[in-house]
RNA sequence: GGGCGUUUAGCUCAGCUGGUUCAGAGCAUCUGCCUUACAAGCAGAGGGUCGGCGGUUCGAAUCCGUCAACGCCCACCA
């Protein structure tokens, strides 16, 4: 057979998916075995993948192949999410490019472009994902707004509108004056900012003089409805009881006292305005100050604004500016930094505004959800999120839940004709019913009611996804949800654990009374490897589909895993990618290697008899290393024992010792052995590297139709984890290692060909059972045990036995000198400080034993190297 | 302003409850090899006073204190 001498990656890669498809391998029933189940977070419905998504999948792949072929019962929801503002947005930009205004448009045609939108850009991401590998239960796709995950939500609403967990009011919200609603708290990002700080006159009335008021934003002086100072504040003292005048909008206000006042700040007074601080609406409410609202839903001022009237917020702020300068009545500028808040989505300042809001209670939705954490019912790797978890749950604020949006699930609040009453439902058809109840108006028509016009926060319907995802709200009990619930393992980014997780976990409670999840495995955040995050802007971050062609799915997998250690930030370059396609080189020339022998009936070598009880013991442990390292999600651990186990330990070790000379055949024991130790690497890489792993065990021996590698079982180790007997032979075998890679050493030091065979003077202990391999490995004629070593011969110490290569013309005798001297000098150093601590009273009497045992076994070892060194040195230099 | 975390080889990181897995891994670097599985490779080698200072201890990368740098999260001082 030939094969090619690289992996061609796009060849098979297609194929394997299409025939995991095809086989129904990715599709999971309940059954009696135990699930292992993963919910995906799903990615916006119009997104295209990117680096993140990249890992955040690939882990999930990982595990769930993993536990797939630990014989469990494997399910991988995929999905996505309708993103309500994020896509509002699009459809919104999309609509502007053909000149049509939202505004001009009745919420059904909008909803209707938005549907085109989503059905013309919707899933691709997820077709994405299968370029990448990723085994999801593709029949099970759900989206946040179909018709089940849709009617979860409703029904979730009222029934924690009916327990009295949300109510309707008017507070303080963060407002996006670009999408023009409501956002939480949580899709606020406060930033830094380089700005001004206004010193502004207010006249006194009555007398000459002014309050000189300090602020950050002197276009809401047209919502003032006081001047605020401090009730002890000398400076100010003269105020109190007066009534100023707002500059410019010439409106007396009066001077209120309160010790929020920070006296040390600015001037010590503030200008209060009600309807855009949060503060000043505390103030405001508690000295009963009028409310003016200045500014329009998209953040231009209203007719409070005056002449400024129309003009946006900061173009007012610029303009003010040069008005108050004008008039006299600027005292001073200075530059100012402070935090200003921004919306996660469109990026502009927010604007507090008082509005009417939906609000979810969360004080005590949040208590099952924090103590679950806190005793690690739910455990968080890296544990360290467990605290910033903590700090969340315990300062809890209300969430709000309604944005003034069209696309997501509409509020299913009913306004009866009159009176301002409402009632919450379901259905329209429920609703009527209830109104008539409330009203007392028995023919009530669903025409006399009108619908709330908001919608839910996108994550109002992504909390409750683990439960929702297998119908658990419709139906509570189906045999999905009884089954599959609580999912496994949750794979996410950190920076939406109060977004997304801790809700999750608050829903789980409160609607299953059961964990979500068992453990959550935070990703790090994929930068370039200057480490800057990578983004469109900067134009770091590499095209994820670019990558797969170029370097295989399972290179940038590899490339991925290698760099990612749970919880860290990852610093991704695309050498690492190589590296992983070097890796998938490896493994393809590995099985040329194999398939290429042909077999016969001849005997067993000792070489092979050693090398496949070696690599069976170093296969052992690879194993238990990999299960270890899962255990605690150290996956790039994982990958990089399997690795070393791969390259290191069967190609370069156990390969090189069994393999025939060129086109020789190989006996049938070794060829069988080595078929079944690469058939085991390949199903424990699987995970790592669906695609190559089954392009090869495929071809690795017949195969009958249906048998695939991602339903075969992981390999069992012949030994037990850390087994005595497996640990004495990879001992023994680290020695012969240790004396081949010295002579080769010495081979390449002297300048000596391949070709020429060495003959090697063992002087101390070895085994002569592995003399075959040294030989074999090391190109020997002749092994020698001996009690002395030729002339000129280059000795070397393994431990504390030696060994000597004897050289024909052997000229380097001074290096060879100055080398021993080196060694010698080294070992008396180490021997002094050896004493010295054995000699110290306080070690010995307060030491444990063992220690003080490996003290004095250093020192007799350290002797009798020393003697062979002087021994060999006074040889030398006869 | 509070809280958390990081700092170990050129780079990315392991080193759990102090002692032969104690100074490690991968990559990169250097040297020699085109040795018929693989040059996307093989063989060999070099490289760190474990951020600084102080303390506890017979013994500290590991525990404590302190300082410094960086990062993240939270917070309504105009």
């Amino acid at each position: 057979m030939e094969i090619a001498t690289k992996y061609n990656p796009s060849e098979v890669e297609d194929k394997w998916y299409r025939y995991w498809m095809e086989k129904g391998f990715f599709h999971s029933e309940p059954d009696e075995r135990e699930p292992y189940t993963i919910v995906i977070p799903p990615p916006n419905v119009t997104g295209v993948l990117h680096m993140g998504h990249m890992l955040n999948n690939t882990i999930q792949d990982i595990l769930v192949r993993r536990a797939r072929m630990t014989g469990k019962n494997a399910c991988w929801v995929p999905g996505t999410d309708h993103a309500s503002i994020a896509t509002e947005a699009k459809v919104v930009a999309k609509l502007a490019k053909e000149e049509i205004k939202k505004t001009d448009l009745t919420r059904e045609q909008f909803l209707e472009h938005a549907w085109d939108w989503t059905h013309k850009h919707g899933g691709l991401i997820l077709e994405q994902l299968k370029k990448l590998g990723a085994s999801c239960d593709w029949e099970r796709t759900c989206f946040t707004m179909d018709k089940k995950r849709s009617e979860s939500v409703l029904k979730v609403f009222v029934d924690l509108y009916n327990k009295g967990f949300i109510y309707r009011g008017v507070r303080m919200v963060n407002w996006d004056p670009a999408a023009q609603t409501a956002l939480s708290d949580e899709e606020v990002i406060h930033r830094e900012q380089k700005g001004k700080l206004y010193y502004l006159r207010y006249r006194i009335v009555g007398e000459d003089g002014y309050a000189v008021v300090a602020t950050t934003r002197p276009e809401t002086i047209f919502g003032d409805t006081a001047v605020c100072i401090h009730p002890d504040d000398p400076k100010n003292a003269h105020l109190k009881g007066k009534k100023v005048i707002v500059p410019l909008a010439n409106r007396e206000v009066p001077i209120i006292e309160d010790d929020y006042i920070d006296i040390e700040f600015g001037t010590g007074c503030l200008k209060v305005t009600p309807a855009h601080d949060i503060n000043d609406y505390l103030l405001g409410e508690k000295h009963g100050l009028e409310i003016v609202d200045i500014f329009n839903d998209n953040g231009t001022l209203n007719r409070h604004g005056l002449q400024y009237e129309g003009m946006d917020r900061f173009e007012v702020r610029r303009q003010i500016e040069r008005d108050l300068e004008k008039a006299g009545l600027m005292e001073k500028i200075e530059p100012y930094e402070n935090k200003v808040g921004f919306s996660e989505r469109t990026g502009v300042a927010i604007e507090p505004k008082l509005s009417m809001q939906w609000f979810l209670k969360m004080e005590d939705l949040a208590k099952p959800a924090l103590e679950a954490v806190m005793n690690d019912t739910i455990q968080f790797y890296p544990a360290k999120f467990k605290n910033t978890y903590r700090h969340w749950m315990e300062n809890i604020k209300d969430w709000c839940i309604s944005r003034q949006l069209w696309w997501g699930h509409r509020i299913p609040a009913y306004f009866l004709p009159e009176g301002g009453g409402y009632v919450v439902a379901e259905t329209p058809e429920k609703a009527v019913v209830l109104a008539r109840e409330k009203s007392g108006h028995p023919d009530l028509q669903l025409s006399d009611l009108r619908q709330d016009e908001d919608s839910l926060d996108t994550w109002f319907s992504s909390w409750l996804w683990p439960i929702s995802v297998f119908d658990g709200i419709n139906e509570p009990h189906n045999g999905d949800i009884e089954y599959y619930y609580p999912t496994s393992d949750l794979i996410t980014a950190p920076d939406i654990i109060f977004f997304w997780v801790a809700r999750m976990i608050i829903a789980g409670y409160e609607l299953r009374q059961k964990p979500c999840f068992h453990k959550v495995y935070f990703t790090g955040l994929v930068r370039d490897k200057l480490g800057r995050k990578m983004s469109k802007s900067l134009g770091n971050s590499p095209e994820p589909l670019d990558l797969i062609a170029n370097y295989g799915a399972d290179g940038v997998r590899m490339g991925l895993m290698l760099a990612a250690p749970a919880g860290n930030d990852l610093l991704f370059d695309e050498s690492l990618c190589e590296q992983g396609r070097n890796f998938n080189n490896k493994i393809w020339n590995a099985f040329r290697l194999v398939k290429g022998w042909e077999t016969t009936d001849k005997e067993q070598p000792e070489s092979a008899q050693i090398a496949i009880r070696w690599f069976e013991a170093q296969l052992a442990k690879a194993i238990g290393n990999m299960d270890d390292s899962f255990g605690k999600y150290r996956i790039s651990e994982a990958l990089m024992e399997a690795y070393k186990l791969f390259w290191d330990e069967f190609s370069s070790w156990y390969l090189e010792i069994v393999k025939p000379d060129f086109e020789q055949p190989i006996d049938q024991k070794t060829y069988e052995s080595t078929l079944q130790f690469f058939d085991a690497l390949l199903r424990l890489l699987h995970p790592f590297m669906p695609f190559i792993t089954e392009e090869l065990w495929q071809n690795l021996e017949d195969r009958n139709e249906g048998e695939s590698i991602m339903i075969a079982p992981l390999p069992v180790a012949r030994y037990e984890y850390n087994s005595m007997e497996a640990e004495k032979w990879i001992l023994d075998f680290e020695t012969v290692k240790e004396i081949i890679s010295n002579i080769r050493a010495i081979r390449l030091q002297k300048n000596i060909p391949a070709k020429e065979a060495l003959k090697l003077q063992i002087l101390g202990h070895c085994e002569p059972v592995y003399f075959p391999v040294i030989s074999r490995m090391a190109k020997l004629s002749e092994i020698e045990t001996t009690r002395e070593k030729s002339p000129g011969a280059v000795s070397f110490l393994v431990k504390t036995e030696e060994f000597a290569v004897p050289l024909e013309n052997n000229l380097q005798v001074e290096e060879e000198l100055l080398r021993m001297q080196q060694e010698l000098n080294y070992q008396r150093g180490f021997l002094d400080s050896v004493k010295k601590k054995l000699d110290n009273e306080n070690f010995v009497s307060k030491a444990p034993a063992k220690i003080i045992e490996m003290e004095k076994k250093k020192q007799t070892d350290a002797e009798s190297k020393i003697r062979l060194l002087e021994e060999n040195i006074a040889a030398l230099s006869k």
